[in-house]
DNA sequence: GCCATAGTGAAGCAATCGCTTGACTATCTG
DNA sequence: CAGATAGTCAAGCGATTGCTTCACTATGGC
């Protein structure tokens, strides 16, 4: 829970990088290798290998090297436990604004009763 | 699709800061003012209000002042897009393994099979 | 063996981030 | 009205980012 927390700092820090995500929807098609991943993205290919080591310290991305390539692949874990943070707070939310729906629909024609929200 | 980028830019980035999570996880039980969000936070007021302008900025939270105070909530339309763009790439990804796992196990006893994938 | 390919490592640099402090402005409350 | 509360604005500062360049080390194909 608290190593839990700077994972999805790594793992939103590494996708708020259009290069970064652009690697990312590359990689969701295949494994890929560095050079693979370079060839749309106008940088040097020292830039490209320091965006893939941000995407593996998250955990978003795994690599291994192959004769003298090294070759990229998703890993889908990470990924899914912070969709699953962002769904969480999201529902939470909007589970809260149908709640105060039923409740102003509840009381439209009982207008006394007190602003307390109902469980 | 070019603008929808900078916004992706925005959510992901509002998101890996863990002080601005802490604030869309209490904003989630419901609306706060920003002395509210403060309150777990030890740092100064003026650190906190920028917070909130990263998250207003990225559409994950709208707020709007009421006399001296600014009440916030989160606006859970951007938060769901991020949400799908991470759920497109994994599903991308965890299909084309399911494809190859089929793909293997459907040639366990036919291994002169090309190594091209099937459709 | 030779040369192109694929990556690695380190230094450096401008821009951005997260935060502080201090001065200031409203808005409530007694 | 006096003082506390809630927020705003701007300057500044150290750390981190996202690159670049240059030098270097494998590895692979002819």
């Amino acid at each position: 829970m608290l190593n839990q927390m700077a994972t999805l700092d790594r793992v939103f820090h590494a996708l708020s990088d259009p290069s970064r995500r652009l690697m990312v929807e590359r990689l969701s098609l295949g494994p890929a290798s560095v050079s693979e991943l370079a060839r749309p993205l106008s940088m040097s290919l020292a830039a490209v290998v320091q965006h893939v080591q941000v995407l593996e310290a998250s955990g978003l991305v795994r690599s291994q090297k192959v004769g003298r390539t090294r070759t990229c692949s998703i890993q889908p874990a990470v990924m899914r436990s912070a969709e699953q943070w962002m769904a969480d707070r999201r529902t939470s939310w909007e589970r809260k604004l149908d709640r105060l729906g039923d409740y102003l629909a509840g009381t439209a024609d009982n207008p006394d009763t007190p602003a307390k929200e109902r469980q």
